[in-house]
RNA sequence: GCUGGCGUAGCUCAAUAGGUAGAGCAGCUGACUUGUAAUCAGCAGGUUGCGGGUUCAAUUCCUGUCGCCAGCUCCA
């Protein structure tokens, strides 16, 4: 036999005997690492700790703190599940996939005859507990396509077999624990003893192969980690999340509302909500201002006869909505972008005028599919604060650049943890291959130069063209698009948008369409959970409570509440007949950062005392220093 | 749009194996004049989302519709 190299992490070399397993090796090395590995990569490939190794290779153990190892970890979870459900209920169930994903995994069953109900997730669990405990090998074979597929026609695994049908391989690897044998590439766990904690956690359909034209399966999603501890710490913070969402933020700081009667996706804006997505907006122009932009703002609906100009009747028609007055024709605009074009087409654009940048908090309606409906988070009417930029193809480098810079300031400003994606060409497109390269390359290498890592979603672009999306992360760890930049190198073509050049001649400009925070609706959303409701004193719609103890102090609270309020500051006051303690609680529930305590001792001083939402006291002071106060921690913002 | 679940007072939730609904909070009224997260008492509040069907009787069963929730698919 003969000894091969073997090459650690470290970059120390191991001689060892050719046909040695992975999990020998581990031992070799350490008792507690051979017990603490779950899976290996060899030469970058991941494998199982059992497999063997024969030649000169680059051997890394995985173990549990690793992503690659809660991967398997999770992966074999999902076989756990599926080996529990097949025992549970035999013949009555298919079993079709079942991956490791974020957090834990899922698994979707097929059954003509069995309805899953979250009653029975207990029984499930128990069983997978039971399978845990008796510590079953997992054992990886591996066999020609043909008598796999003979393997589970017998057994009634239509699913598997069509999966196999669709490999390329000419042969397969199996996964036996017991009796349960599934297909899969691996690698798994040793023996199902090594799983620990997991919990079911939700029921769902889902189309086979992701297709909603192919048959609904049932998905079982469940969670899954190293130990107890972990896991409970994962529910902990599911449960967290769920206190922030903006759902049940929104109508306990009574910020918005929706109404059947008044239709689906369609916020309604109560006073504190309105006045919030006023300050947002404020912002917003101001931002845009400073940073070169024209405040322009076009018709809520635009003739049909334009919108096949653009080319959005065509794709996306069955989105918009129409209406016809006089035997005319309007489609209600599903974007900004249209009036834009034309506040460029109304006059001759010379090369000096250029870069345009046409600003709009613009709304637009968009029949979003009933489903995907989701509170703030996606809305059938909403407005953007949407930007296009019309210039020459000099300068599309440094305007994208300029978007880009523009980005990164508001989500500092706001806090957000973000990831950016270029996306490519997709099918059902328009424009040149020229104009798409030439489009594509500009996002690319403002990117590049960002300095900030990003992913290429090939084919995901928008029919006019690629773009840049930026999404944040919410309370959920759920990811939301927000800002987006795309080229568009199609529309002022079809609108025959021109400029005269140094040259005299005319020319083709180039159009950028990009909004920052997208759509306001779905970025005051993201905000309820981001600050859990406890807006930053510059965004608070109510900044300040002005309360009085009894109603002796009450004209002078009201006298206080004016003065601060002609300051500018927004603030309201609770001169009820009330004990201090209750009108503080209230004020506390609706998150306001001041409470602005009023008793004797303030009106014979001519003081009021603020109290934090935090909890803190201060000590009492004029009204003109609370406005300095306010002023001041106003400005850390931006 | 699809699959599954759900829809009772402003909110959170009870109840009915089919016999026309109840509590807390909020609201209103009164008393209390109160110092940093809930003062007490009383009153009022519902065609049980909406339409149709079965039934002596429907909030409960069936059906359609609207809406909500979870996920899938989609998101210019």
């Amino acid at each position: 036999m003969e000894a091969i190299r073997v090459e650690l992490p470290d970059g120390s070399i191991r001689e060892v005997a050719e046909g040695i397993s992975v999990f020998e090796v581990a031992r070799s090395i350490s008792e507690g690492l051979a017990s603490q590995s779950v899976a290996a990569k060899v030469d970058g490939h991941l494998v199982d700790v059992s497999s063997t190794l024969d030649r000169d290779c680059r051997l890394e153990l995985i173990t549990l703190n690793s992503e690659d190892g809660l991967d398997v970890y999770r992966h074999s979870a999902a076989h756990l599940m599926a080996h529990a459900v097949k025992d549970l209920f035999g013949g009555e169930v298919q079993v079709t996939i079942g991956p490791s994903i974020e957090n834990g995994f899922y698994y979707d069953f097929y059954s003509d005859t069995h309805k899953f109900t979250p009653e029975e997730f207990e029984k499930i669990e128990s069983r997978m507990a039971e399978l845990a405990k008796a510590d079953l090998p997992i054992e990886r074979e591996e066999m020609t396509r043909d008598s796999a597929i003979e393997l589970f026609r017998q057994m009634g695994e239509s699913y598997k077999v069509k999966l196999i049908e669709d490999l390329p391989n000419e042969t397969v690897s199996l996964y036996r624990q017991g009796e349960f044998v599934d297909l899969c590439r691996g690698p798994h766990l040793p023996s199902t003893g090594k799983i620990k904690a997991f919990k079911l956690t939700s029921l769902a359909g889902a189309y086979w192969r992701g297709d909603e034209k192919n048959a609904m399966l049932q998905r079982i999603y469940a969670t899954a980690f190293p130990d107890k501890k972990q896991l409970k710490a994962y529910l902990d913070k599911l449960e967290e999340a769920r206190k922030r969402d903006h759902r049940k933020l929104g109508r306990e700081l009574d910020l918005f509302s929706f109404n059947d009667e008044a239709g689906a996706g369609l916020v309604i804006w109560h006073p504190k909500g309105a006045l919030l997505r006023t300050v947002l907006e404020d912002f917003e122009r101001k931002e845009h201002l400073r940073r070169g932009y024209d405040i322009v703002m076009g018709p809520q609906i635009l003739r049909t006869d334009l919108w096949k100009t653009s080319g959005h009747y065509e794709n996306y028609r069955e989105n918009m909505y129409f209406t016809e007055v006089d035997e005319q024709s309007y489609g209600i605009k599903p974007m900004n972008c249209l009036a834009h074009m034309l506040i460029y087409k109304s006059k001759k654009r010379s090369y000096r005028d250029l870069p345009l940048r046409f600003f709009e908090l613009g709304t637009v309606h968009r029949h979003e599919k009933s489903g995907v409906l989701h509170g703030l988070l996606r809305v059938r009417g909403f407005t953007q604060d949407d930007a296009h930029i019309l210039c020459t193809p000099d300068q599309l480098d440094g305007e994208i650049k300029g978007v880009l810079r523009f980005v990164q300031d508001v989500m500092k400003i706001f806090g957000f943890e973000y990831e950016m994606e270029i996306s490519t060409r997709p099918e059902k497109s328009i424009g040149s291959d020229v104009d798409w390269e030439r489009a594509t390359s500009a996002l690319m290498s403002a990117l590049k130069d960002s300095g900030l890592p990003f992913e290429v979603n090939e084919g995901d672009g928008a029919f006019y063209g690629p773009k840049i999306d930026i999404k944040l992360k919410d309370a959920l760890d759920r990811r939301w698009q927000c800002a987006t930049i795309q080229c568009d190198f199609t529309l002022p073509d079809r609108f025959d948008l021109s400029y005269v050049g140094p040259d005299g001649e005319k020319h083709r400009p180039v159009m950028v369409h990009r909004v920052i925070v997208g759509a306001i609706e779905r970025f005051v959303g993201v905000l309820i959970e981001h600050y859990a409701g406890n807006f930053p004193l510059w965004l608070s719609p109510v900044q300040a409570r002005v309360v009085n103890v009894t109603d002796r102090q009450a004209d002078y609270a009201r006298e206080v509440t004016q003065l601060l309020r002609e300051a500018g500051i927004r603030v309201d006051s609770d001169l009820r007949n009330e004990k201090l303690g209750y009108k503080i609680r209230e004020a506390q529930i609706e998150k306001i950062p001041y409470m602005l305590v009023i008793g004797d001792k303030e009106v014979e001083e001519g003081t009021l005392s603020p109290r934090h939402r935090s909890g803190d006291s201060l000590n009492a002071m004029k009204p003109d220093e609370f406005i300095q106060l306010v002023q001041d921690e106003c400005r850390l913002y931006h």
